[in-house]
DNA sequence: AAGTGGTCTAGACCACTTC
DNA sequence: AAGTGGTCTAGACCACTTC
């Protein structure tokens, strides 16, 4: 970033004022500030709460066991009535749709059955989700802007209980995950948990 | 709150290092500035997000339905080897231990069963839970603090089926809330709900 | 030695609220 | 008319980093 007597010459400002813009994108976190050397783009932050458990490969890895992806399909749809409900698009656009599962060691951790409109993440039928997830993917191709989530306790349907390797009876945790980005719904997504093996977690502090 | 120029008087600091003081009170949410008029003290604020499920009556209200609890126990017990773990608290610490039902119209939405640490809350015994949720009094008693939630998908034990209305191999969607006070946890709470008939939910938005 | 942010000062003009 | 916050200026001294 340009230092602040940078910014005193180049739109002829007092110092305190090019002081107050930084430490305010300082303190809005968008940039870090270090005296003596300079001001810098900070790390993009993490969004918070809940939302942390969105890297479920960065989450398996934080626990110390090996994270492995099993790509069941990957392919590109037009929406289908049901389909154009989710994303909220006319039928007959152009989606994606993958389906994948997550391990954790030799254990499936999450069924990831996702929905993506192609006009906002163009090359996403062509990516590789063994080495990086489609959140991952998303979260830099497509700046977030809102998300939502739901969350509840379901029985599987046979194939979830074959692809998450549950025994009967067992429950699954569903998470429905929606994400904005430019003003848009640009992905809906089903994460299946067996409920005995995943918990949610999230915890907050009151900070006055 | 005093003026800017009280402060420079009071303190003998220039105005704007005054100014700074209060700008950053006020971004923090402390106070609330208005030109012309003074600075003031803000009114609290929202603890945010998942965190507005903690009052199931107002919530069930805001949806128009009647709302309905049924207490099935609030008893004072001396915390047994399991209830000392949940609470972190000595074996024989006074305990409150309540189970209330919460109807959303003529349908159980929630059993709560909850353990309280008596000497945070020591008129917890004598409650009416018909009239106000534990929660409500517990956040007027034990100022906030900390909030901790875990959830998971479980099958319901007889008791909870039971107690809920559940059909068998019904899936429950089971919260364990934990909440902390002036330093102490002072609270855990088990809030089981019927999978299907409740969802948790939560959005956030990216302001910047 | 040159550059950086951290902090503070003493002054100014302004639109607005309060009485 | 007096008081309030909003904003900006031109200058200063400092500890620290960078080279």
């Amino acid at each position: 970033m340009p230092s602040e007597a940078d910014l005193v010459g180049q739109f002829d400002v007092s110092r305190m004022t090019a002081n107050r813009a930084l430490r305010e994108l300082q303190s809005a976190g968008i940039i870090v500030r270090r005296a003596g050397s300079g001001s810098f783009i900070a790390e993009p932050k993490p969004i918070g709460h809940m939302i942390e458990i969105r890297n479920i490969a960065e989450e398996i890895r934080g626990r110390g066991h090996d994270y492995r992806a099993r790509v069941i399909q990957n392919v590109e749809e037009k929406a289908s009535a049901e389909t154009a409900v989710l994303l909220e698009v006319p039928v007959g656009t152009k989606i994606f749709h993958s389906i994948i599962v997550h391990h954790e060691a030799e254990f499936p951790i999450q069924l990831e059955e996702r929905f993506v409109l192609a006009s906002a993440a163009p090359d996403y039928g062509t990516l590789d989700f063994t080495q990086l997830t489609p959140n991952e993917y998303l979260t830099r191709t497509a700046p977030l802007e809102r998300v939502e989530h739901r969350v509840r306790a379901e029985m599987p349907d046979a194939r979830t209980r074959g692809m998450l390797g549950l025994n009967e009876g067992e429950p699954v945790l569903r998470m429905t995950r929606r994400t904005w980005s430019n003003g848009r719904l640009v992905s809906h997504a089903w994460l299946s948990h067996p409920g005995t093996r995943f918990e949610l977690s999230a915890a907050f502090s009151v900070d006055d």
